[in-house]
DNA sequence: ATTGCACACGTTATAGCATAACGCAATTGA
DNA sequence: TCAATTGCGTTATGCTATAACGTGTGCAAT
């Protein structure tokens, strides 16, 4: 699937996202917007949805909050399932991929006969500068 | 670590999500047991927050909400990372522990010097019962 | 050209999830 | 006895997310 043109809206959250140190939530994202026009909070989730949609933003679970995907112009689906890494300091994400966790998770739902839609890895904890 | 002996309220809680079939909302938790006294949030979330520390029960951050352990009587945190299965159309959760994937995602974390506290996976689908 | 549809958008209101801050009571251990 | 800890109850509040309504625009089919 290739990323269609962004609406106005789109844009304005993706670009708030992507220049941001770590990860946002609707909210916050709602209120760096509010110059540019923003009032409610549709306009941050609905933006998102697309934009989550279109695999160039990721939602990390734990923490309610949204960040770019970290291959910029590459569509996130195509790397089988992301892995983030949380700072719960400092609040930088790390975004990776492993391919044997992803075989060794689908190994299971085959067995289980599951059938998986979204699969969420997240770790939290202390990145190398702040756990020092 | 060993369970100690649970306060009334923690006693309740637990009971209501041994007994539910599927995960609950701190919300609907608290509806369930109104008529023992329960009247406000806190009550909840003071007893769960013990019981996630216990052992017993776990978050499902995806979804925001609790279930008990399927291990009973076993403290959960000596199993390694747990991972969820959870159908979207039942609620179902099937909870499983793969060591080759908790070695993957440790070795990764070890390599990144990240030090880790709490990991979550869910994987979000269909049971076998439902995707048929 | 107009009708119908899909989609983005704006607004108001509401639902759902979680915690802050206060105070009280019981327990424990120095 | 005193201080520290823990659990509990209550009120209030804050954060996260969506429902439901209506508007406008572009575009394709008739």
């Amino acid at each position: 699937m290739t990323t269609p043109q962004l609406t106005k809206n789109q844009s304005l959250v993706f670009d708030v996202l992507e220049k941001a140190e770590g990860p946002l939530s609707a909210y916050t994202i709602l209120d760096k917007l509010r110059d540019h026009g923003f009032r409610a909070p549709l306009q941050v989730y609905r933006a998102l949805e697309k934009l989550l949609e279109y695999g160039v933003v990721h939602r990390l679970e734990s923490i309610n909050s949204f960040v770019a995907c970290a291959h910029p112009g590459d569509d996130c689906h195509s790397h089988g399932i992301v892995a983030f890494a949380i700072c719960e300091s400092c609040g930088q994400v790390m975004e990776f991929h492993d391919h044997e966790v992803d075989h060794r998770l689908m190994a299971w739902v085959r067995a289980q006969k599951f059938k998986p839609e979204k699969t969420t890895i997240e770790i939290r904890g202390l990145c190398e500068a702040c756990a020092a």
